[in-house]
RNA sequence: GGAGGGGUAGCGAAGUUGGCCAAACGCGGCGGACUGUAAAUCCGCUCCUUCGGGUUCGGCGGUUCGAAUCCGUCCCCCUCCA
């Protein structure tokens, strides 16, 4: 089976120009191929990811890569998908976000071998650039009918749109021809919003250079959107983000977004984000029909996802939180970078005093709304200290508690976790 | 400006012949059971408390042994007429 057969299989094919050609070149050839990322913020998020594992995808199978970071293009704002202006960052910042982006591109792609991959800034060729260049060598090619008709600029004609933001399609055909001209890259992909971009591109590629018949042509696919069968927005979870930088967002909490997949979603996600061949994807699906709550698809889908992003080492801490959270496992069990990267937006409270009553510090601590609350809770049974229930409203709570001398887990209901610090007074 | 209706706990909404009202019921929220860290379902709780009680029903004041319920006044909202 080709490449091109896999991607079909997987779901990844959505839009392509010249189909049979360009699955010839994907099959048979060897193809230089470049995805773009605008340095929008400081981190690649997982909706990024599906574009960068296509990246590798293609390049185990002999494609050379070129991941180009928009250090020109961020300066400008791409409207595709968009329903109003975005505002302009600084230079300053753009270079910024630029770094950031490119240091971690660098970790998803392998630089090795034969076909290593690239990376490149477009603002090494776009930064440059004069107006009148601009104007005559490109924006020439470019009629304004054609530019109107993209949906990325349709879509805001009613809402209004700036020049700068309507000149973006140029850009991104620069940076096309730019690679086609001086990498023979002759394939971008992207998200299905590039569509109109990457079209834009290869009409600017064919104008300046398909008058020559020896020119190898160039060639352009999207891949879908993610959708959910729910509805919402796939990579947030209660409205955050779920970024690549783990700072922003710890293994953890990726590994968790991942183990949370709706049950429909799940063989999907699995096929679009992961390396799994068709034989063992078909034992999945199996597993998914026979026993659904094993969850072995969600947790195939965390564990390849969170190494692919974090490494091993990452995946084994992820798992050992899940683990003593969730599955039976001890908390003091865990590390103390675990506890950290486990309970990093969980509410803390410093001690007042060496010991207190439970009901009192639960209050204090913000843990419950009221004494009366607090005591309730403790009775229903919906209170644990390092794991362990606790139903006495009488229980002084003090260093002896204390995990490693530093903390105690409070945990209210289910999963409302909080820490309590030990009083340094 | 005139006539009428109304303001009750997070929301909606009962209660207004004065006591049995800390206030029905629904939703939401929070717990618990079940479970797959799911969905559905079921159960409990949902003003505060030193568990004696305390403070609530737009604000203030009054009548009364006793008021969300009666009286006065002020504020706000809605409808109709001008």
């Amino acid at each position: 089976m080709g490449i091109w057969e896999e991607l079909e299989e997987r779901g990844l094919v959505n839009q392509v120009t010249e189909r049979e050609g360009l699955k010839d070149q994907m099959n048979n050839g060897q193809l230089r191929f470049y995805c773009g990322f605008d340095p929008t913020g400081d981190s690649l998020h997982i909706g990024h990811l599906l574009t960068i594992i296509l990246m590798r995808r293609m390049q185990l199978h002999g494609h050379q890569p070129i991941a180009l970071v928009g250090g020109g293009t961020g300066m400008i704002g791409d409207p595709s998908g968009r329903n109003a202006e975005r505002s302009l960052n600084e230079p300053e910042i753009v270079e910024g976000f630029s770094q950031k982006i490119r240091t971690q591109l660098e970790k998803y792609l392998d630089f090795d071998g034969a076909h290593g991959a690239e990376i490149v800034n477009n603002h090494d060729w776009l930064g440059s650039m004069t107006l009148i260049s601009f104007l005559r060598d490109f924006g020439k090619h470019f009629s304004v009918n054609y530019m109107l008709a993209k949906e990325s600029v349709e879509s805001r004609i009613q809402e209004g749109i700036s020049f700068t933001e309507f000149s973006y399609q140029i850009m991104q055909s620069i940076d096309f021809y730019y690679l086609y001209k001086n990498h023979q890259c002759t394939l971008q992909i992207g998200g299905s919003d590039q569509w109109g971009n990457i079209t834009a591109g290869l009409e600017l590629i064919r104008r300046l250079e398909y008058e020559d018949e020896e020119k190898s042509p160039a060639y352009g696919m999207t891949i879908p959107l993610v959708t959910k069968a729910d509805g919402t927005k796939f990579g947030k979870t209660a409205g955050y983000a779920i970024w690549l930088d783990p700072e922003k967002t710890s293994p953890y909490e990726m590994y968790q977004f991942l183990l949370n997949t709706d049950d429909r979603d799940v063989l999907k996600f699995i096929r679009y984000f992961t390396f799994i061949d068709q034989e063992e994807m078909k034992e999945l699906e199996e597993k998914m029909q026979t026993e659904p709550e094993k969850r072995e698809v969600h947790r195939r889908l965390a564990q390849e996802i969170t190494s692919f992003v974090h490494g091993w080492e990452a995946l084994n801490q992820a798992e050992n939180i899940t683990k003593a959270l969730f599955g039976g496992g001890e908390l003091t069990a865990l590390t103390a970078d675990e506890i950290a990267q486990g309970f990093k937006d969980v509410p803390s409270y410093t001690m007042v005093t060496e010991e207190q009553n439970l009901v009192d510090l639960l209050v204090q601590a913000g843990i419950a709304g009221s004494k009366r609350q607090a005591r309730e809770d403790v009775q229903n049974g919906a209170v644990y200290i390092n794991g362990e229930r606790e139903q006495n409203t009488d229980k002084t709570v003090g260093n002896n508690d204390l995990i490693d001398d530093q903390f105690i887990i409070m945990r209210r209901g289910k999963k409302k976790y909080f820490l309590i610090l030990k009083n340094n007074g």
